[in-house]
DNA sequence: TCTTTACTTGAATAGGTACTCAAGTATTAT
DNA sequence: ATAATACTTGAGTACCTATTCAAGTAAAGA
């Protein structure tokens, strides 16, 4: 028995007043199926979600596509980055991966949009995360 | 006029038919507006949460903690994840820091527990990210 | 008191990531 | 056809970050 093993079974004796080797197992069998019910695949692709917008250039140009409400080309989202063509290019590519925008190609220009999937992404953030209230709050259910 | 700038008003000409330097300024500063109302200290917040949660191991926590519905003693968590104690740690207090999980110190233990803001995180990100569906819907308005 | 336990913190480092540059593709113009 | 434009892609690199090790703190026990 691990290291580990050990310590939890001295927190759950200080818990339940005593800790048999059955309530260890029973306690990390609990504990095993809350992590095997979000380790699958779509963990990972959710994961990719969060790293694609957990970037300053991309979350801004998410933000913004968000914001306009409609496509923008790429020489429009240009401007408002600090990036070179490329750079731009890739955070674009990165994130049309992660399912947060789309790309159409009209002629020589190519035009992007914000999914469904960021704008319901960036709603919560920024219900969520407001920096004048306290993140800590009571009315969860 | 920058180069940028000189692709802008050429795609304007495309889109608009014709396109004067009062078009061009006037694109840009809608285009300035837009970012401008999301380059405060508030997406910075944002980003500290979105890259916070865009690692393995602690959005590994972080979904067991909203799964538990109750708080979780670092005993209990370490199980679930591979890295160190110490790595552990590390993970949980830029978690704490970024507003999405919240600790209490009982005696020789330390409990956590997943906010509100992880929640609802959580929850949004469940529901539009899925595999089996794919991210791309029109019901945009 | 001294020891053990539970966890944290700081420094060092291996590994990853976000850029840029250079070259490439597709489209339009000449 | 050739040239220019709009954007993309791959390679290389500088920077950042996630982890570990070692040391530190606070609580509980002896």
């Amino acid at each position: 028995m691990s290291q580990a093993t050990e310590r939890l079974r001295r927190y759950l004796a200080d818990e339940l007043g005593e800790c048999r080797d059955e309530d260890v197992e029973d306690r990390l069998a609990e504990l095993d199926s809350l992590e095997e019910a979000i380790g699958g695949p779509q963990v990972s692709a959710e994961l990719d979600v969060l790293s694609a917008l957990g970037n300053e250039t991309r979350y801004t140009l998410v933000r913004v596509l968000v914001a306009a409400r409609e496509e923008l080309c790429v020489c429009e989202l240009q401007p408002l980055v600090e990036v070179s063509e490329s750079g731009l290019s890739h955070a674009l590519s990165r994130l049309a991966e992660a399912g947060l925008i789309e790309g159409r190609k009209e002629g020589r220009w190519k035009k992007y949009r914000a999914t469904n999937r960021a704008v319901a992404l960036v709603t919560v953030l920024e219900g969520s995360v407001s920096i004048d209230a306290s993140p800590e709050g009571g009315d969860d259910g």
